[in-house]
DNA sequence: CCTCTAGGTATACATGTGTCTACCCGTTGA
DNA sequence: TCAACGGGTAGACACATGTATACCTAGAGG
C-alpha cells in the first residue's frame, strides 16, 4: 500500500476519464478501459484480479483524494451562516475541479452494485460524522442536540453529492444552485433550532415579520 | 396512443423486472429483455426502434403510474406536520409496491443519458410543482413566500426519492427512515417560517427552551 | 376468397466481451 | 552470471451483443 505504479494509475484515470464522458463505474468494460490507457487489454491482469476490484479501488482512490480536500476545509467562521456559505463555496469549487470523482459517486451511491455502495455509504458517513463533530466544536448552533446536529449533517453532505452534479453540467445555474445550497442548510438548522416551539409560537413569530 | 399489446407490455415488464435485481434501465441489452419476456429477440424491434426509446418508453409508463399515484394524495390535513407525515406515510408506501419504479428514477436521474435525465427531472418539477401549489392552497404554512414553498418542495420530492431506495432495501430502518423524512420536511418548513429573525433573536428563542 | 398487415420467429454476421496460456523484456539480488 | 520476477504483449477461446434479412402465421377488411 500504495504507491500507484504507472499502468495500473493509466488504468484507473482511463476510468476517470471515460465516468465524466458520461458512463458509469459499473459499466465500464476492461477492454474499454485498456483502450483508453493505451494498453493492452491482459495488462488490466497484472494489477486487478477482476472488474469488481478494480471497482473499489478507483473509488479508494476518489476517497483519498476527496477526504483530503474536505480536510483543507476547517475554516474559521464565525456564525453557521458564514460557515454554511464558506463550506458551500469550498466543496462546490472542489466538485468543479473534481467531476469525475463526483460522477462516480453519485451514480455508484445508488447504483446497481451493493459492494460499492457500501462503501460509498461509509465514506459518506464518515464525512458527516466529522462536519457534524466540527458544528459541535465550534459551536456554530446553539440549543440543538448532537444527535440531531448529526442528523443534519448527514442529509446535508448527500444533498451536496446530488446537487454537485447539476452544479458541475449546468456553468448557467451555479450560482443559483450555490444559494439554494446554502438556504437548504440554514433552514435546516434554523429548523432545528425551533422544533421545540409549538405550532401557533411559530405562526406568532412567521405572522409578526414585516 | 395506447393501449398497450401482449409483447410491448412483455418486454417492459421484463424490464421492471430486472432493474428492481440491480441493474440500471440504460445497461439494458435486448437480447436480455427478450430473453425475460420469453421472446425472440427480433421481437424487440416491432415494436421498438431502439435501446433509447425504449428507455423513454419504460419512463413514460412509470410516469403514468407514479402520476396516478401521487394524486390519490390529496388528503385532508390539518396542520402541515399532519399532512407530512400522511404524505411520507403515503410515499414510501407507494414507492414500496412499486419497487421497479423507484429503482429506475433514482438511477436514471443522475444516470448517463442526457435524454432520460431530462425527462425524469421533469417528472419531478411537476410533482414538486404539485405538491407546492397544494400547500399553497391549504395553507398548510403560514409566512413563508410561495417562491420558498416550491423551493422546499423541490428539494423534498427529490430527497424522498433518494430515501426512498433505502425505505426500499433495509426494511429494518423503515421506521427510522419515516421519521427522518418527517423532520426533515418539518425542518425545512419551520426553518423558512423563521427565515427572516436575526440570529441573535434565533440564539435567544433556541436557549429559552427547557 | 384473396390480400394486407401486425406480431412473432429463425438464421446469420460482424463486432465486443472476459479470460486463459504463452511469450517477452528490463531490473533486481544473489 | 544467472535466476526470479514485475509489468507488458500477442493470440486464441467461447460466448454475448445489436442488427439485417427473410420467413411464418393469425386475423381483419374488402
Amino acid at each position: 500500500m500504495s504507491v500507484l505504479t504507472g499502468g495500473k494509475l493509466k488504468l484507473i484515470q482511463a476510468a476517470l476519464r471515460l465516468i465524466t464522458q458520461s458512463r458509469s463505474l459499473t459499466s465500464l468494460g476492461l477492454r474499454e478501459l485498456a483502450r483508453e490507457a493505451g494498453l493492452n487489454p491482459n495488462t488490466f491482469y497484472r494489477h486487478f484480479q477482476n472488474l469488481d476490484e478494480f471497482g473499489l479501488q478507483v473509488l479508494s482512490y476518489i476517497a483519498e483524494d476527496m477526504k483530503s480536500g474536505v480536510r483543507e476545509l476547517r475554516r474559521t467562521a464565525e456564525t453557521s451562516e458564514q460557515a454554511a456559505h464558506d463550506t458551500v463555496t469550498f466543496v462546490y469549487h472542489y466538485f468543479l475541479a473534481n467531476p469525475a470523482a463526483t460522477t462516480v459517486a453519485v451514480r455508484e451511491l445508488h447504483g446497481p452494485s451493493p459492494l460499492l455502495r457500501r462503501a460509498l455509504e461509509n465514506q459518506l458517513d464518515a464525512s458527516a460524522r466529522e462536519m457534524g463533530e466540527d458544528i459541535i466544536d465550534r459551536q456554530l448552533v446553539s440549543g440543538v442536540e448532537p444527535r440531531t446536529i448529526h442528523e443534519i449533517s448527514t442529509m446535508t453532505i448527500r444533498y451536496i453529492l446530488f446537487r454537485a452534479m447539476d452544479y458541475i453540467d449546468q456553468p448557467a445555474q451555479r450560482e443559483r444552485i450555490q444559494l439554494e445550497t446554502e438556504r437548504f442548510i440554514n433552514r435546516q438548522f434554523r429548523g432545528a433550532m425551533v422544533e421545540h416551539l409549538t405550532r401557533a409560537e411559530l405562526d406568532t413569530l412567521a405572522d409578526n415579520k414585516q
